[in-house]
DNA sequence: CGCCAGGTAAGGA
DNA sequence: TCCTTACATGGC
């Protein structure tokens, strides 16, 4: 919400300008700042407690994953900038501690361009929050301690396009995950657009337009259920015609955007806590009933059955304001 | 082969 | 409001 002026503010024509993110006000503190330090290149400054890297540790848990490329260092995506597709790397070089944007194939970026990519990566892996009170709150907690140890500096890895964050939900319900990956890249392969350069191939995600026009059968015969094809097909229409947005969806509070969410077909609980929590940044998403949750917390936990909801919500009482970080941290240690 | 998987809708008490 | 059950299929 208040997130959107915060980049432009901080988009510095002078490099000299952006050391010390301590500079940066404009969020609450929070010490993102961008610049611009070639045409093809914009740097954002991270903030305390993000590491890189184990933001890609966590992104290489699929294997099967579509829609970007990891090396040891980098992830790369082509993404929709400007309404026109880019190819863009993502590091954090040592050297600079930055996380460096560059664009390695499409258009070059214009300033507004950098404006939108900034704000997109920033958004992508959470760069405005401050996380430090929550590895305050449960700095002593034996279930979650030993994660914020281990995984220091993981952020939600998001997903800021709200289509594809529906989707990649509707997918994934009651499937094992290789599965949804399997459908993901199916819809991808067969709708999205693809891009080959430097001899790897990389694509991009449908757009809502193009699912609105696909009927609900040619989506079952990509083994999606009826019940999937339709959600997919009502979300694929609502967002075409702009009665659900993103924009819209963060206008208004947390539990109205939910209720919104779920009045969808096939857009239940735990799919709207879903996407509320890697598309939308709910702080208190909380899928309360995710068998992978109940999983991770009875490994983790030691316990000999999984935790029933009531337990559950229990156990993140204290962690209210946090429910969503919580969730990842314990989804993380699964993998 | 059987059980489980990062659920939801529909039908009934 | 709160319980069942069908849905459909891959992975192990």
């Amino acid at each position: 919400m208040s997130e959107q002026p915060d980049i432009n503010a901080l988009l510095f024509e002078d490099s000299a300008r952006v050391d010390g993110g301590a500079s940066a006000k404009a969020n609450g503190g929070v010490s993102t700042c961008a610049t611009v330090a070639a045409a093809d290149r914009v740097e954002l400054s991270v903030p305390e407690l993000f590491d890189f890297a184990i933001c890609l540790d966590y992104m290489a848990r699929s294997s099967s994953e579509c829609l970007y490329r990891l090396s040891e260092t980098a992830v790369e995506r082509l993404m929709l900038i400007g309404g026109k597709p880019r190819l863009i790397r993502i590091s954090c070089p040592p050297a600079t501690g930055r996380l460096t944007l560059d664009r390695l194939d499409g258009e070059p970026l214009t300033a507004e361009d950098q404006t939108e990519l900034a704000r997109y990566v920033s958004d992508w892996f959470d760069l405005e929050l401050d996380l430090a009170p929550f590895y305050r709150l449960v700095g002593e907690d034996p279930l979650l301690a030993p994660l914020i140890e281990r995984f220091h500096g993981l952020r939600i890895v998001g997903i800021p396009d709200l289509f594809e964050a529906l989707c990649w939900a509707i997918v994934g319900q009651q499937v094992n995950l290789a599965f949804a990956y399997t459908l993901k890249q199916r819809l991808t392969e067969t709708y999205g657009t693809a891009l080959s350069w430097a001899g790897n191939r990389y694509l991009m995600f449908p757009t809502p337009e193009r699912l609105a026009q696909v009927s609900q059968e040619e989506l079952c015969s990509l083994q999606l259920t009826r019940n999937k094809a339709r959600a997919i097909a009502e979300v694929a229409e609502r967002i075409t015609t702009g009665e659900i947005s993103r924009e819209g969806l963060l206008a208004l509070d947390t539990e109205v955007a939910r209720e919104r969410l779920m009045k969808l077909r096939g857009i239940g609980p735990w799919t709207a806590d879903y996407v509320g929590m890697r598309c939308l940044r709910h702080r208190t998403a909380f899928p309360v009933a995710d068998v992978g949750l109940q999983n991770a917390v009875c490994h983790m936990a030691g316990l000999d059955r999984k935790p029933t909801v009531a337990e559950l919500q229990e156990l993140f009482a204290p962690w209210a304001g946090w429910e969503a970080y919580a969730t990842f941290y314990l989804w993380r240690a699964l993998y």
